[in-house]
RNA sequence: GGGCCCGUAGCUCAAUGGAUAGAGCAACAGAUUUCUAAUCUGUUGGUUGGAGGUUCGAUCCCUCUCGGGCCCGCCA
């Protein structure tokens, strides 16, 4: 597509001014339309490196550029001010470029510049103690999309839920589902919430088939997985902590850590030199009592995924846990293992409103709003949107009350009813013009407004791509809100219907909004 | 006390170091004999928290500062 095509001409064309190596120019689309289609700072960056008038670079790039494309990409070039290079690109290329789309279909917009490589995502992990709530939609939206991402680019990718099925909490829970069967209050730092109570009423049920503590996990974990799949979400990997202890991995990861002399013996306990690798005190692996800690499971956990042979390991937490991210990188170079395979995306948390005023999570008296009920007020599709277009880095402020009512004009029902009224045309084109024909009416989109149009849909494979490249699902959302909105501004300028090349045009916008709302697991509907 | 993240329009958020910082919502004014008005066009709205610095160029990088969130367990 043009910007790949144009990075690959700009490029060579810098070897005509001696530049051979990377010196990291862009090629952008400008902020205004009279400065082009695209634009590059090539020459500003190369006549810093060479110590000339960047200008007089960009002249040289641009004579460069013209032999090597001999008119058949760019119609003009342009240079500006500090050396900027603007490049208007010919119609008939663009127009050309449009019946690609065609050809291409589900997969126009993929790549293949990860095929082979193995990746691990794990993300909400969310402990089996009760009902998943709005924090961790979050990390099953961005998780899953960033999964979807991925796969657009051909890394071959495993999806996995950690379940911390051992240790304290589930101790807690246990204790706290008795208390309930038997009237008493939560115990200290106990469990409550209305959750609890259905779970000790099943259980004094006669025909419940839900009696050992096990079974109470296992059922919590198959209520995470079902609301999990009413959000589109499936996981390739549900790997138990218990199958940690129950395979003996733990002791054996502290064995290696210990016979590496990365370990010692204090208090009874046996201690991570975590300060070798720059935390602030040693950690416990292994309690006085003999019990191996969390940390130790943990990096028993991360040796597994490494000896599964993954060529990249990621994780999404939430900020809570950044203080840890250090600690588990330490242990994993402490075990010898490839720490620059392992990567951890840290989101910010998410405050939930209903107005102005904020709605406290509390975990003791269980009053939290749970993640099946978000999805039962606003929806799968607005849910995923909502949640998938801000960029994890910042915190995310989600008001029940505005969700709600912003449901008839959320940005995700106006990417939807750009790809409804799409089909709408298509099938009432069918009707009036049974046979759309090939051959060279593509030439016939001059209009403005179709230009604009055709130039945003051959932006998404560059989309995809960054998108996957930083992990930024967002990016995708954006996208789609203008492309949207270039085919709203269109179809007002543009009467379709008895136009063949417009019909084209509009079926490669149809595949395109598609591809984006698969992308997000947002459906594609035909009417709205 | 130490660390991580954030601070952009009234609100919710964008902007891979680029050109005159953009959308949606809200407010105001318009557009429908016409392919879906869940749409479009226009107006109002900004010292990018503040002060320095680096750079041809800073919302973005560095230093300081103010404000907000989160973390610093032999919990998970």
């Amino acid at each position: 597509m043009p910007q790949s095509k144009l990075d690959s001409f700009v490029s060579s064309a810098l070897k005509n001014v001696g530049i051979e190596e990377q010196i990291g120019y862009k090629i952008d689309v400008p902020p205004r339309r009279e400065f082009g289609d695209f634009s590059t700072n090539a020459a500003i960056i190369a006549g810093k490196k060479l110590s000339r008038n960047p200008l007089d670079v960009a002249e040289e790039i641009v004579a460069a550029l013209q032999k090597i494309d001999n008119l058949k990409l760019i119609r003009e070039l342009k240079t500006v001010k500090p050396g900027f290079i603007n490049i208007f690109l010919n119609d008939a290329y663009i127009q050309q470029s449009v019946l690609e789309i065609h050809k291409q279909d589900h997969a126009w917009g993929k790549g293949d510049d990860y095929k082979g490589q193995k990746i691990l995502l794990e993300f909400v992990s969310a402990n089996p103690t009760g009902p998943l709530h709005v924090g961790h939609g979050r990390w099953a939206v961005i998780g899953d999309i960033i999964g979807n991402l991925f796969k657009a680019v051909e890394y071959s990718v495993t999806k996995e839920f950690y379940v911390n099925n051992v240790g304290n909490q589930i101790e807690m829970l246990i204790k706290s589902i008795e208390a309930a069967k038997a009237g008493k209050p939560t115990p200290e730092g106990g469990y409550g919430g209305v959750y609890i109570r259905d779970i000790s009423d099943k259980l004094k049920e006669q025909s419940s088939k839900i009696k050992t503590s096990g079974e109470i996990i296992k059922d919590i974990i198959n209520q995470q997985k079902h609301v999990l799949s009413n959000l589109g979400i499936e996981f390739d990997s549900w790997f138990l902590e218990s199958q940690l202890h129950e395979g003996n991995k733990i002791f054996a990861a502290v064995q290696i850590l210990h016979d590496l002399g990365k370990t010692f013996e204090e208090g009874g306990a046996i201690w991570f030199k975590s300060q070798e690798t720059g935390d602030d005190k040693n950690r416990v692996l292994i309690r006085e009592d003999g019990r191996p800690t969390y940390f130790a499971a943990d990096i028993a956990y991360h040796l597994d995924k490494y000896n599964r042979g993954f060529d990249q390991i990621i994780n999404i937490w939430g900020t809570d846990h950044h203080g840890y991210v250090g600690r588990l990188k330490g242990a994993i170079g402490a075990l010898g293992l490839p720490v620059e395979k392992f990567n951890i995306i840290i989101g910010q948390l998410v405050t939930l409103y209903r107005g102005d005023e904020p709605v406290r999570m509390s975990k003791r008296t269980g009053e939290m709003v749970t993640l099946q009920e978000v999805i039962d007020e606003i929806g799968c599709d607005a849910t995923r949107f909502f949640f998938a277009a801000t960029d994890v880095n910042s915190h995310l402020d989600f008001d029940l009350e505005l969700a709600k009512k912003q449901s008839n004009d959320n940005p995700v029902f106006y990417v939807q009813y750009a790809h409804a009224r799409i089909c709408s045309i298509l099938k009432k084109s069918q009707s009036l013009n049974p046979k759309s024909e090939q051959g060279d009416i593509i030439s016939n989109l001059n209009d403005p407004a179709e230009r604009r149009l055709m130039l945003k849909l051959l932006a998404w494979p560059e989309t995809v791509k960054l998108a996957a490249k930083l992990r930024h699902p967002h990016r995708i959302c954006e996208y789609g809100k203008e492309l949207a909105t270039e085919f709203h501004h269109f179809y007002e300028k543009c009467r379709v219907l008895g136009n063949s090349a417009r019909l084209v045009l509009v079926d490669a916008s149809r595949i395109t909004l598609r591809n984006v709302l698969e992308l997000l697991g947002v459906t594609a509907p035909e009417s709205m």
